[in-house]
DNA sequence: GGGGACCATGCGAAAGGCGCATGGACGGGG
DNA sequence: CCCCGTCCATGCGCCTTTCGCATGGTCCCC
C-alpha cells in the first residue's frame, strides 16, 4: 500500500471515473488502473465497481477512503511544515549564551530574530560555556553563544562562528598608581594582587595567566572571585586589581578605575553549533542574528566610550 | 516523500543507527542511506545527523518524524481494516426484504449471520423488490431479498441468487364449493372473482394471469387489493377467492380455506446482489445466511402442514 | 596503533511502472 | 437497427528507479 495507490482512489472516487481520475493525476487511463488492480489485490478487496459509465466505490472501498483522506491529509501538513522549516516561515531554535553576552548584544539578536523570523520559536537559556558545548553534543541545543570556540583545546565536532573579540581591561582602585596611566603594561602588574576568574568557571581568563608568565612573573592572586561584580567591589576596596572582560563592564562604577592593558588580550566570542550536519534555516539565521548583533555592538563602540573617560 | 522514506526515518530514529534500521527493515545500508538522503533532498532539509557511532534526527527529522508516527498508524490501521473486512471481523452489509419473507425466514437468517459474525455491523430496511434493486444499482444496497430475479426482464446489473420458491396458494371461502378439492385445478377458478396483487405492488402476481390464460380465461377482478390479510377479509366475507403467496401466510383464520392449485405457481424468491463486481466478503456470508434460512424454513416444511390441514 | 563499526558512493543488474496500442462492453444517437 | 463514442482491462516495449554488492573514508575503542 504507497501513496500513490491512496491518492489513486481518492481521485476515481473524487472524479467518478478511472479516465478522470487519470486525467487529473496526470497519468494515462492504464496507468491508474494497473495501479487499482494492485491495491486491490493487496486489500484482497473489490475496491470500485467499474461500469461502462464510470468507476464507483464500494462499500469497502469507502472504508479505505476514509482512512486515504486522513493519511493524504497529514502527508500534505508535513511537507509543508518542512516547508515552513526550510523557508523560516516555522520550526523551532534551542539557542544559549552566557550572562555577560545577554548583559551586552544578545538580547538585541534574539530582537532582531524575531522580527526577521516571527514564526520560529525561539527556546534561550542562560548556559556556561563549558555546559552549552556538551548540551551541543548531546543535541539538545543548536546555537550557543560561547567563549571558547577558536582556541586549541576546543570541543571536538563543534563549529565556532566569530561574533566578537572582547578584550580584557584591567580593574583598579581609583588611588592606585597604574591609574593613572592611559594603558597599563602587564609587566607593571607583577607583584600586585591580581582577580582572576578561575579556569573551571572562566576558561578564557587563561589567557592572562600565560601573558603574565611571558612578561616573567606569575600573578599574586588571593582573592579567587568567580563574579565579576564581586571582583570589582574587592578592587573598590583596595585589595587587587581585577581583569574583566569589556562586555562583562554591564554597568560603571565611581570607585573603580578601568584601563585597557598594553597586550590585547581578548576572549573570543563565538556562536557554536554542530560540525558536520549543514543544520537548519533558523540555526544558521540565529547565527547571523548574533553575528550582526555583534558586530552592531561593536560598531556603537560598546562600552569603549566609557572605558576611555574613566568612572 | 512515501512511506519507505518514512519508514526508514522512524526505523533510524528508533534504532539509532542507519544500519541497524536497514537490518531491521530489510534493506542493505547503502538502500537506506540512499532513500534518507533523498528523503533529505526532498525537504530541503537535513533530517538525521551521521555520527561515526550511529545517526540521530535533527530537529527537522524530529518534527517530520511526528508526522511519520501518525502517518505510518494509519496506514496500519487502514490495512488492518481491509483485514478486518477480508475476513468478516469488521465492516459492514446493508440488507432489504420484503414483507413476507421478513415475516418468516429473513429473521433467521440475520440471526445467523450475526451469530457467524458479530463484528460486522448490518443494515437492514424493509424495502419492496422494485425499489431494492435500484437501490442495489445505485450501490447504497449490498443484498436484497427480492421477488423478481429469475423472471425474464429482470433488473440489469444484478446477480440473483436463489433462495425459496414460494408457491402461490387459493384462498376460498369455507362454504365455496371448490373449498372441498384437494387441489383446485387453475380451470376452475374461470368466472370466479379472483383477487390477484397488482403488477405495479406485486409483480410476481403476473404468473397467476398468465397461467389463467394458458387456460383459456381471464379471472374476473373486481377487487383490486394489494393487501393479503385485506384480501383475506374479502375471502372470509365470501366475495371472491384470493391467490396468496404461501409466505404470506403468517396465520390462519378459521373462516378461510387454503389450498394448493394444480398447477405449480411458484414466486421465485432471490436474494439480488450487484453483478460483475466480486462483492464483499459479508455480502457473500450474508447471501450464504439468507439461503441457509431459506434452506431451512423449506426443511421444516414452512406453513405447508397448516396448509394441507386446512383451517 | 590496529581492528571494528558506521556511513557514503560507484557500479551492474533486476524489477517495477509508465505510455502506447488494442480489445471488449455498454449506452446513446442517427 | 446499426454505428459510434465512452469507459475499462490487458499485452508489449522501454525507461526509470532502486536494489544489492563492493569499496573507501572517518572515527572510536581496545
Amino acid at each position: 500500500m504507497e501513496l500513490l495507490h491512496l491518492r489513486v482512489l481518492r481521485e476515481v472516487a473524487r472524479r467518478g471515473s478511472i479516465s478522470a481520475a487519470a486525467d487529473a493525476l496526470d497519468y494515462t487511463q492504464p496507468a491508474v488502473s494497473r495501479q487499482l488492480a494492485i491495491l486491490e489485490r493487496q486489500t484482497a478487496q473489490s475496491l470500485v465497481e467499474r461500469t461502462p459509465r464510470g468507476a464507483r466505490l464500494t462499500p469497502s472501498g469507502e472504508a479505505l477512503l476514509r482512512h486515504a483522506e486522513d493519511i493524504l491529509a497529514r502527508v500534505d501538513a508535513a511537507r509543508e511544515e518542512m516547508e515552513a522549516i526550510a523557508t523560516l516561515r516555522g520550526g523551532r531554535v534551542r539557542v544559549s549564551a552566557f550572562p555577560s553576552t545577554i548583559a551586552s548584544f544578545v538580547p538585541s539578536a534574539l530582537r532582531t530574530f524575531n522580527d526577521r523570523h516571527p514564526e520560529v520559536q525561539v527556546d534561550f537559556h542562560l548556559i556556561e560555556p563549558g555546559p552549552a558545548a556538551l548540551q551541543l553534543q548531546k543535541g539538545v541545543l543548536d546555537v550557543a553563544v560561547s567563549s571558547l570556540g577558536l582556541a586549541p583545546g576546543a570541543p571536538p565536532g563543534l563549529r565556532a562562528h566569530p561574533l566578537v573579540d572582547d578584550p580584557f581591561l584591567i580593574a583598579l582602585p581609583p588611588d592606585h598608581p597604574l591609574a593613572d596611566l592611559d594603558e597599563v603594561p602587564i609587566a607593571a602588574l607583577a607583584g600586585e594582587q591580581l582577580i582572576i576568574g578561575t579556569p573551571t568557571t572562566c576558561p578564557d581568563c587563561e589567557v592572562m595567566l600565560t601573558a603574565c608568565q611571558a612578561e616573567g612573573f606569575t600573578p599574586e592572586r588571593s582573592y579567587l572571585v568567580d563574579d565579576y561584580g564581586a571582583a570589582l567591589g574587592l578592587v573598590a576596596a583596595g585589595l587587587a586589581a581585577a581583569m574583566i572582560p569589556e562586555l562583562a563592564l554591564t554597568g560603571r562604577r565611581a570607585d573603580v578605575v578601568i584601563r585597557p592593558l598594553d597586550a590585547h588580550l581578548v576572549r573570543r566570542i563565538v556562536a557554536m553549533t554542530l560540525d558536520g550536519t549543514s543544520g537548519s534555516a533558523a540555526e544558521a539565521a540565529m547565527v547571523t542574528a548574533l553575528a550582526d548583533a555583534a558586530s552592531a555592538y561593536r560598531a556603537v563602540g560598546g562600552l569603549d566610550a566609557g572605558v576611555a573617560a574613566g568612572a
